[in-house]
DNA sequence: ATAATAATGCAACTTAGTTGCATTTGTCAA
DNA sequence: TTGACAAATGCAACTAAGTTGCATTATTAT
Protein backbone atom coordinates (compact mmCIF):
# COMPACT_ATOMS: atom_id res chain seq x y z
CA UNK A 1 0.00 0.00 0.00
CA UNK A 2 1.55 3.72 -0.82
CA UNK A 3 1.50 6.12 1.57
CA UNK A 4 -0.29 9.43 0.96
CA UNK A 5 1.61 12.76 0.33
CA UNK A 6 1.21 15.25 2.46
CA UNK A 7 -1.38 17.57 1.12
CA UNK A 8 -3.61 14.09 1.18
CA UNK A 9 -3.45 13.92 5.14
CA UNK A 10 -3.77 17.55 5.82
CA UNK A 11 -7.06 17.18 3.52
CA UNK A 12 -8.32 14.48 5.72
CA UNK A 13 -7.59 16.34 8.57
CA UNK A 14 -8.99 19.59 7.72
CA UNK A 15 -12.25 17.54 6.66
CA UNK A 16 -12.52 16.57 10.32
CA UNK A 17 -12.64 19.93 11.01
CA UNK A 18 -9.16 20.63 11.96
CA UNK A 19 -6.83 23.48 10.92
CA UNK A 20 -3.08 23.07 9.70
CA UNK A 21 -0.74 24.82 12.53
CA UNK A 22 3.08 24.67 11.70
CA UNK A 23 3.21 21.66 14.61
CA UNK A 24 0.86 19.66 12.92
CA UNK A 25 2.49 19.73 9.59
CA UNK A 26 5.77 19.17 10.82
CA UNK A 27 3.97 15.86 12.88
CA UNK A 28 3.00 15.05 9.75
CA UNK A 29 6.23 15.34 8.14
CA UNK A 30 8.12 13.59 10.90
CA UNK A 31 5.52 10.58 10.55
CA UNK A 32 6.20 10.81 6.21
CA UNK A 33 9.88 10.55 6.79
CA UNK A 34 10.48 8.09 9.63
CA UNK A 35 11.06 4.66 9.03
CA UNK A 36 10.56 3.54 12.31
CA UNK A 37 8.06 4.13 14.62
CA UNK A 38 8.09 7.28 17.24
CA UNK A 39 6.74 8.12 20.55
CA UNK A 40 5.94 10.88 21.69
CA UNK A 41 8.92 12.13 23.31
CA UNK A 42 10.84 11.54 20.28
CA UNK A 43 8.20 13.75 18.03
CA UNK A 44 8.77 16.29 20.86
CA UNK A 45 12.72 16.47 20.61
CA UNK A 46 12.24 16.60 16.67
CA UNK A 47 9.75 19.63 16.94
CA UNK A 48 12.32 21.08 19.42
CA UNK A 49 15.38 20.18 17.55
CA UNK A 50 12.88 22.07 14.94
CA UNK A 51 12.82 25.45 16.81
CA UNK A 52 9.33 24.50 18.01
CA UNK A 53 9.12 24.12 21.90
CA UNK A 54 6.04 22.56 22.36
CA UNK A 55 4.58 21.32 25.56
CA UNK A 56 3.53 17.19 26.05
CA UNK A 57 -0.12 17.99 26.12
CA UNK A 58 -0.25 19.25 22.44
CA UNK A 59 2.20 16.52 21.49
CA UNK A 60 -0.77 13.81 22.79
CA UNK A 61 -3.70 15.78 21.39
CA UNK A 62 -1.83 16.06 17.80
CA UNK A 63 -1.14 12.41 17.99
CA UNK A 64 -4.58 11.66 19.44
CA UNK A 65 -6.36 13.75 16.45
CA UNK A 66 -3.60 12.08 13.58
CA UNK A 67 -5.12 8.95 14.92
CA UNK A 68 -8.34 9.30 15.07
CA UNK A 69 -8.41 10.71 11.32
CA UNK A 70 -6.94 7.11 10.87
CA UNK A 71 -3.52 8.49 9.57
CA UNK A 72 -1.06 6.57 12.21
CA UNK A 73 -1.63 3.67 14.58
CA UNK A 74 -0.55 2.66 18.43
CA UNK A 75 1.58 0.07 18.82
CA UNK A 76 3.67 -0.94 21.89
CA UNK A 77 6.34 -3.09 22.44
CA UNK A 78 6.51 -4.75 25.86
CA UNK A 79 7.14 -1.42 27.62
CA UNK A 80 5.07 1.12 29.40
CA UNK A 81 5.55 3.65 26.17
CA UNK A 82 3.25 4.03 23.09
CA UNK A 83 4.51 4.80 19.91
CA UNK A 84 2.84 5.49 16.76
CA UNK A 85 3.37 4.74 12.69
CA UNK A 86 1.34 5.62 9.75
CA UNK A 87 -1.67 3.12 9.77
CA UNK A 88 -1.41 3.37 5.65
CA UNK A 89 1.99 1.87 6.08
CA UNK A 90 3.00 -1.65 4.16
CA UNK A 91 1.76 -4.24 7.08
CA UNK A 92 5.56 -5.25 8.59
CA UNK A 93 6.37 -6.20 11.70
CA UNK A 94 9.04 -5.13 14.29
CA UNK A 95 12.80 -6.47 15.64
CA UNK A 96 12.88 -4.63 19.22
CA UNK A 97 16.79 -4.40 20.38
CA UNK A 98 16.24 -5.47 24.31
CA UNK A 99 19.28 -4.03 24.93
CA UNK A 100 19.65 -0.35 23.05
CA UNK A 101 15.90 -0.24 22.36
CA UNK A 102 16.15 0.47 18.84
CA UNK A 103 13.25 -0.95 16.18
CA UNK A 104 13.74 -1.90 12.46
CA UNK A 105 10.84 -2.85 10.82
CA UNK A 106 10.42 -5.80 8.75
CA UNK A 107 8.33 -7.34 6.05
CA UNK A 108 7.28 -10.99 6.29
CA UNK A 109 5.12 -11.74 3.03
CA UNK A 110 5.10 -15.29 3.33
CA UNK A 111 4.42 -15.16 7.10
CA UNK A 112 1.74 -12.72 6.33
CA UNK A 113 -0.48 -15.06 4.56
CA UNK A 114 -0.09 -17.73 7.05
CA UNK A 115 -0.96 -15.49 9.84
CA UNK A 116 -4.22 -14.46 7.73
CA UNK A 117 -5.04 -18.49 7.49
CA UNK A 118 -4.54 -18.43 11.28
CA UNK A 119 -6.85 -15.71 11.64
CA UNK A 120 -9.43 -17.54 10.03
CA UNK A 121 -9.29 -20.63 12.06
CA UNK A 122 -8.58 -18.25 15.35
CA UNK A 123 -12.58 -17.21 14.17
CA UNK A 124 -14.09 -20.38 13.78
CA UNK A 125 -12.53 -22.40 16.61
CA UNK A 126 -12.32 -20.14 18.98
CA UNK A 127 -15.24 -18.02 18.08
CA UNK A 128 -12.96 -14.76 18.42
CA UNK A 129 -13.54 -12.01 15.81
CA UNK A 130 -9.74 -10.99 15.12
CA UNK A 131 -9.61 -6.94 13.69
CA UNK A 132 -5.63 -7.43 13.72
CA UNK A 133 -2.46 -8.87 15.50
CA UNK A 134 1.04 -7.92 16.21
CA UNK A 135 4.26 -10.02 16.33
CA UNK A 136 7.43 -8.44 17.16
CA UNK A 137 10.95 -10.20 17.70
CA UNK A 138 12.60 -9.32 20.88
CA UNK A 139 16.64 -9.81 20.49
CA UNK A 140 19.96 -8.44 20.08
CA UNK A 141 20.56 -5.73 16.77
CA UNK A 142 23.88 -5.88 14.81
CA UNK A 143 25.71 -3.27 16.88
CA UNK A 144 24.59 -4.84 20.57
CA UNK A 145 25.45 -8.27 19.83
CA UNK A 146 29.45 -6.68 20.11
CA UNK A 147 28.87 -5.09 22.89
CA UNK B 1 6.73 -29.03 28.72
CA UNK B 2 4.50 -30.18 32.28
CA UNK B 3 4.53 -27.52 34.87
CA UNK B 4 6.42 -28.17 38.12
CA UNK B 5 4.34 -29.12 41.09
CA UNK B 6 4.42 -26.10 44.37
CA UNK B 7 7.11 -28.05 45.85
CA UNK B 8 9.65 -27.91 42.98
CA UNK B 9 9.17 -24.30 42.87
CA UNK B 10 9.43 -23.84 46.37
CA UNK B 11 12.77 -25.46 46.39
CA UNK B 12 13.94 -23.18 43.84
CA UNK B 13 12.85 -20.57 45.55
CA UNK B 14 14.54 -21.49 48.98
CA UNK B 15 17.70 -22.36 47.00
CA UNK B 16 18.06 -18.76 46.03
CA UNK B 17 18.08 -17.61 49.72
CA UNK B 18 14.00 -16.57 49.73
CA UNK B 19 11.48 -17.77 52.88
CA UNK B 20 8.37 -19.16 52.27
CA UNK B 21 5.54 -17.05 53.55
CA UNK B 22 2.38 -17.40 52.82
CA UNK B 23 1.65 -14.63 50.39
CA UNK B 24 4.56 -16.44 48.17
CA UNK B 25 2.84 -19.60 48.53
CA UNK B 26 -0.28 -18.29 47.77
CA UNK B 27 0.86 -16.32 44.81
CA UNK B 28 2.25 -19.26 43.35
CA UNK B 29 -0.68 -21.34 44.12
CA UNK B 30 -2.13 -18.42 41.38
CA UNK B 31 -0.13 -18.76 38.81
CA UNK B 32 -0.44 -22.96 38.92
CA UNK B 33 -4.16 -22.90 38.12
CA UNK B 34 -4.20 -19.54 36.54
CA UNK B 35 -5.67 -20.50 33.16
CA UNK B 36 -4.45 -16.72 32.21
CA UNK B 37 -1.82 -14.11 32.22
CA UNK B 38 -2.58 -12.51 35.91
CA UNK B 39 -1.35 -8.32 36.33
CA UNK B 40 -0.55 -7.14 39.78
CA UNK B 41 -3.58 -6.00 40.75
CA UNK B 42 -5.39 -9.58 39.66
CA UNK B 43 -3.20 -10.96 42.16
CA UNK B 44 -3.47 -8.31 45.02
CA UNK B 45 -7.39 -9.22 44.47
CA UNK B 46 -7.08 -12.79 45.30
CA UNK B 47 -4.83 -12.48 47.81
CA UNK B 48 -7.21 -10.36 49.66
CA UNK B 49 -9.85 -12.92 48.46
CA UNK B 50 -7.75 -15.35 50.71
CA UNK B 51 -7.57 -12.99 53.75
CA UNK B 52 -4.65 -11.22 53.38
CA UNK B 53 -4.58 -7.63 52.45
CA UNK B 54 -1.45 -7.24 51.02
CA UNK B 55 0.37 -3.95 50.33
CA UNK B 56 0.82 -3.30 46.50
CA UNK B 57 4.89 -3.01 47.08
CA UNK B 58 4.86 -6.70 48.59
CA UNK B 59 3.06 -7.92 45.14
CA UNK B 60 5.41 -6.49 42.95
CA UNK B 61 8.64 -7.30 45.35
CA UNK B 62 7.03 -11.30 44.82
CA UNK B 63 6.51 -11.10 41.61
CA UNK B 64 10.13 -9.51 40.98
CA UNK B 65 11.15 -12.52 43.33
CA UNK B 66 9.52 -14.99 41.30
CA UNK B 67 10.49 -14.22 38.06
CA UNK B 68 14.11 -13.45 38.77
CA UNK B 69 14.00 -17.19 39.78
CA UNK B 70 12.63 -18.09 36.41
CA UNK B 71 8.89 -18.98 37.66
CA UNK B 72 6.76 -16.66 35.81
CA UNK B 73 8.25 -14.34 32.91
CA UNK B 74 6.92 -10.83 32.11
CA UNK B 75 4.38 -10.48 29.26
CA UNK B 76 2.08 -7.09 27.62
CA UNK B 77 -0.50 -6.84 25.48
CA UNK B 78 -0.82 -3.21 24.51
CA UNK B 79 -1.84 -1.47 27.25
CA UNK B 80 0.28 -0.16 30.13
CA UNK B 81 -0.37 -3.06 32.26
CA UNK B 82 2.28 -5.55 33.15
CA UNK B 83 1.49 -9.26 33.22
CA UNK B 84 2.81 -12.17 34.46
CA UNK B 85 2.43 -16.27 33.20
CA UNK B 86 4.46 -19.23 34.24
CA UNK B 87 7.25 -19.02 32.24
CA UNK B 88 7.32 -23.18 31.75
CA UNK B 89 4.14 -23.19 30.28
CA UNK B 90 4.25 -24.87 26.81
CA UNK B 91 4.66 -22.19 24.52
CA UNK B 92 1.47 -20.38 23.00
CA UNK B 93 -0.03 -17.05 21.84
CA UNK B 94 -2.73 -14.88 23.02
CA UNK B 95 -6.54 -13.53 22.32
CA UNK B 96 -6.83 -10.09 23.52
CA UNK B 97 -10.62 -8.87 23.17
CA UNK B 98 -9.94 -5.50 22.91
CA UNK B 99 -13.91 -4.74 24.54
CA UNK B 100 -13.30 -6.33 28.03
CA UNK B 101 -10.03 -7.07 27.76
CA UNK B 102 -9.97 -10.76 28.60
CA UNK B 103 -6.93 -12.86 27.48
CA UNK B 104 -7.49 -16.93 26.14
CA UNK B 105 -4.67 -18.68 25.33
CA UNK B 106 -3.95 -20.60 22.26
CA UNK B 107 -1.44 -22.83 21.07
CA UNK B 108 -0.65 -22.92 17.48
CA UNK B 109 1.76 -25.79 17.28
CA UNK B 110 2.22 -25.61 13.04
CA UNK B 111 2.49 -22.00 12.92
CA UNK B 112 5.36 -22.00 15.99
CA UNK B 113 7.44 -23.92 13.46
CA UNK B 114 6.97 -21.64 10.67
CA UNK B 115 7.75 -18.75 13.35
CA UNK B 116 11.32 -20.69 14.66
CA UNK B 117 12.39 -20.91 11.27
CA UNK B 118 11.78 -17.18 10.58
CA UNK B 119 13.88 -16.30 13.04
CA UNK B 120 16.95 -18.03 11.68
CA UNK B 121 16.32 -16.66 8.53
CA UNK B 122 16.72 -12.55 10.69
CA UNK B 123 19.77 -13.63 12.67
CA UNK B 124 20.76 -14.60 8.68
CA UNK B 125 19.09 -11.12 7.03
CA UNK B 126 19.01 -8.92 9.44
CA UNK B 127 22.13 -9.71 11.68
CA UNK B 128 19.87 -9.56 14.45
CA UNK B 129 20.01 -12.31 17.42
CA UNK B 130 16.35 -13.10 17.86
CA UNK B 131 15.72 -14.14 21.81
CA UNK B 132 11.83 -14.41 21.75
CA UNK B 133 8.75 -13.56 19.70
CA UNK B 134 5.45 -12.26 20.95
CA UNK B 135 2.37 -12.79 18.44
CA UNK B 136 -1.02 -11.74 20.00
CA UNK B 137 -4.36 -11.42 18.17
CA UNK B 138 -6.47 -8.43 18.71
CA UNK B 139 -10.37 -8.80 18.52
CA UNK B 140 -13.64 -9.68 19.85
CA UNK B 141 -14.27 -12.52 21.91
CA UNK B 142 -17.54 -14.68 21.75
CA UNK B 143 -19.31 -12.89 24.43
CA UNK B 144 -18.34 -8.97 23.29
CA UNK B 145 -19.33 -9.98 19.52
CA UNK B 146 -22.88 -10.42 20.88
CA UNK B 147 -23.04 -6.93 22.29
C1' DA C 1 16.11 -19.06 71.87
C1' DT C 2 18.56 -16.01 69.31
C1' DA C 3 20.96 -13.58 65.62
C1' DA C 4 21.04 -12.67 60.92
C1' DT C 5 18.65 -11.38 57.16
C1' DA C 6 14.49 -11.75 54.28
C1' DA C 7 9.81 -9.91 54.00
C1' DT C 8 6.67 -6.24 54.76
C1' DG C 9 4.21 -1.69 55.07
C1' DC C 10 4.18 2.96 54.46
C1' DA C 11 5.02 7.28 52.41
C1' DA C 12 7.16 9.49 48.99
C1' DC C 13 8.66 9.31 44.41
C1' DT C 14 8.86 8.43 39.09
C1' DT C 15 7.12 8.16 34.51
C1' DA C 16 3.85 8.41 30.83
C1' DG C 17 -0.07 10.07 29.81
C1' DT C 18 -4.68 12.91 30.83
C1' DT C 19 -7.82 16.79 32.13
C1' DG C 20 -9.73 21.51 33.14
C1' DC C 21 -9.37 25.95 32.18
C1' DA C 22 -7.80 30.26 30.54
C1' DT C 23 -5.48 32.26 26.52
C1' DT C 24 -4.03 32.43 21.72
C1' DT C 25 -4.57 31.57 16.87
C1' DG C 26 -6.45 29.83 12.28
C1' DT C 27 -10.21 30.01 9.23
C1' DC C 28 -14.43 31.31 7.12
C1' DA C 29 -17.99 34.55 6.12
C1' DA C 30 -19.20 39.14 5.57
C1' DT D 1 -9.61 43.05 5.70
C1' DT D 2 -11.79 42.24 9.66
C1' DG D 3 -14.36 39.85 13.24
C1' DA D 4 -16.27 36.01 15.42
C1' DC D 5 -16.12 31.43 16.54
C1' DA D 6 -14.07 27.18 17.22
C1' DA D 7 -9.71 24.86 17.27
C1' DA D 8 -5.10 24.81 19.20
C1' DT D 9 -2.07 25.68 22.96
C1' DG D 10 0.25 26.04 27.60
C1' DC D 11 0.13 25.40 32.25
C1' DA D 12 -0.74 23.24 36.49
C1' DA D 13 -2.76 19.70 38.59
C1' DC D 14 -4.07 15.05 38.28
C1' DT D 15 -4.09 9.72 37.42
C1' DA D 16 -2.31 5.04 37.17
C1' DA D 17 1.19 1.70 37.41
C1' DG D 18 5.15 0.77 39.17
C1' DT D 19 9.58 1.88 42.21
C1' DT D 20 12.52 3.21 46.22
C1' DG D 21 14.19 4.25 51.05
C1' DC D 22 13.67 3.22 55.47
C1' DA D 23 11.96 1.50 59.67
C1' DT D 24 9.60 -2.63 61.52
C1' DT D 25 8.30 -7.54 61.62
C1' DA D 26 8.90 -12.38 60.80
C1' DT D 27 11.37 -16.69 59.10
C1' DT D 28 14.94 -19.78 59.55
C1' DA D 29 19.58 -21.77 60.48
C1' DT D 30 22.16 -22.55 64.34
Amino acid sequence: MDIKPLYMLEKSLQSRGHRMTKVRTSILGQFLSAKIPLSASDIQMKLSQDGFSTNKTTIYRELSAIRNAGIIKKIMFGDRNERYELAEDDHHHHLVCVSCKKIENIPLMKLEKRLDDEEFLISKKNHFKVMHHSLEFFGYCHTCQKL
